[in-house]
DNA sequence: TCGTATTATTGTAATATAATGATTTTATTA
DNA sequence: TAATAAAATCATTATATTACAATAATACGA
């Protein structure tokens, strides 16, 4: 039983893994899994750059299925919803 | 003792999701972790893209530290040297 | 409904990645 | 030393990423 040609899994792994191969995405990562939901607004506290830059990051990171956001009225809470991301970022900072 | 700032870390850590995060640079870790030591050649035959685009993706896993290279006469054979990367392809193909 | 806070989207310019053919380097063997 | 095999490097083109200011959308409260 090889998988020597599961190409598609391969690309979706790898797709993963380009979503959080950035410091910021993975920083956002990283503080999402280990403090639990967070806004933006908190994260551009920590993260220093403007809002805009963050909220395409975010935007990424949706985009990806690795975070979800829930609304709370005018702001919106991020989590992470996948699993691979999260076994690499605990493989990452244990 | 909170990391909010180690920046470093993040950026190397990044750099190696980076490296990795491309199905092809992939495809070549994983079968260098499950099965050991490879050729080029061998590779292409597993691949089969042009032997220059191989090479290429090895020069990039073995500029960021994550593979390094055994001449054994005319063939070189290559093998997993970091740990981050081994526990990374380890969460995602267990 | 007007103003405000929060987040997303757009436009644009700079930079980085990727693929591949052609060429070069390195080591072996006839 | 000439021919060959294996792997790396170069040059080029196409495509993707990144950053950020400016603008837009969304939800709330006065």
């Amino acid at each position: 039983m090889e998988h020597v040609n599961d190409f598609e899994t391969l690309t979706s792994k790898a797709e993963l893994l380009k979503a959080i191969a950035h410091p910021v995405r993975l920083c956002i990562v990283r503080r999402l899994l280990e403090q639990g939901e967070c806004n933006v607004n908190k994260m551009q506290d920590c993260l220093k750059i403007p809002q805009s830059t963050i909220s395409q990051h975010l935007g990424k990171l949706r985009d990806t299925g690795i975070i979800k956001g829930n609304r709370q009225g005018v702001e919106i809470f991020y989590q992470v919803v996948n699993e691979d991301v999260q076994k690499v970022v605990k493989a990452l900072f244990p």
